[in-house]
DNA sequence: CAGTTTGTTCAAAAATCCTTGAACAAACTG
DNA sequence: CAGTTTGTTCAAGGATTTTTGAACAAACTG
């Protein structure tokens, strides 16, 4: 329950209001959820959670974002999956609340781990296939050519697969500088 | 115009019908376009390609994979722009035709300077944005807490940028082994 | 246990993105 | 120049994705 003042109409306390430059930040967030394919507002959510100091609950998220609870719960379960969100509990509270990954080699592996590594994995499957389908090829002509394609394409699938782990090493490097990481 | 024979149905000419392992190649590319915020008629057109040794015309390409010559207009386009696809002009025909890129380098380093480098730009703009609002919050508080967020986006901001160049010469390495490249 | 609080699910509505094809422009051809 | 060929543009329609909110489940509370 937002608390409002009679007079004026504007929210008592801060946290119960979204400053202009967090609005910036969240606006920040929307568009880069956006580009990386994820829904707007999950880049919202994570953009608000982003600016706070303290966690969140369920419904303030809602109150601050003007979003429905649904897309609340989906965000925060999606968020909480990428390892971008973590949930904690109030003592004495029975809802759960929510704060922001801030560490951006978390975040990076994290977003790897969920969106690069299953097309890494399908690629496997998916040159099999066609490995498979040049048995069935008649023209003999076509086949050499398939057999070239799969070359460059498994070629590919070697690069991309060694590129990964070099990506999380180099946007971990002074992070946060010295602070010891136990994962 | 598409030559069929009339017995069967079977186009003729092999150049003409898009083989099984081509339409899984195609196929491949039209998930991959999808997953790189892509739209998927680019990526078939650019899979079609990708397995052809002889240049394509538009409207082998509208032919082959059945869409609309505005997807295949507006996709090469877009392909062009990216450095996927080249064009290629026939001696003694009017119709250009069109190549696809396969050297891994130069698709990453196209996709990159399209899709990643305009999003950097926008964040120093960004950046300053809120640096700016940062200036008319009232709350104490909520500015400190502003700036060390944007400390923190600037720190961010400084390692993706540092990131790319790593990207573009990671994916390099070895692409076609000893070839030398003329850019 | 009845009532409340918290969070999830999912079908339908809204918003967004992609494709189509007709209209147009530009360049050639006889 | 009238006609053809080639390619672009863009409004309308189709397809897909995202958001909403009502119905539900689970866990607590008095």
């Amino acid at each position: 329950m937002t608390i409002y003042s009679v007079a004026d109409g504007k929210k008592i306390e801060d946290s119960l209001k979204v400053d202009e430059w967090e609005e910036a930040v969240i606006d920040l967030f929307l568009n880069a959820a956006n580009s990386f394919g994820l829904a707007k507002s999950y880049g919202q959510i994570y953009g608000l959670l982003f600016c706070r100091d303290t966690p969140l609950s369920m419904d303030e998220i809602m109150e601050l974002l003007q979003i429905s609870k649904g897309s609340a719960s989906q965000g925060l379960r999606a968020l909480r999956q990428l390892g971008a969100v973590s949930t904690v509990f109030a003592s004495g509270d029975r809802k759960e609340r929510f704060v922001a990954e801030i560490r951006l080699r978390k975040l990076v592996s994290g977003f790897l781990r969920e969106q690069a590594d299953p097309h890494i994995e399908k690629g496997v499957a998916r040159l099999k296939q066609i490995e498979d389908l040049l048995g069935n090829t008649n023209s003999k002509n076509s086949q050499i050519r398939g057999v070239r394609r799969h070359e460059i394409l498994s070629g590919w699938h070697r690069q991309m697969s060694r590129l990964l782990p070099w990506v999380k090493m180099i946007v971990g490097k002074s992070d946060r500088l010295p602070q010891k990481n136990k994962d």
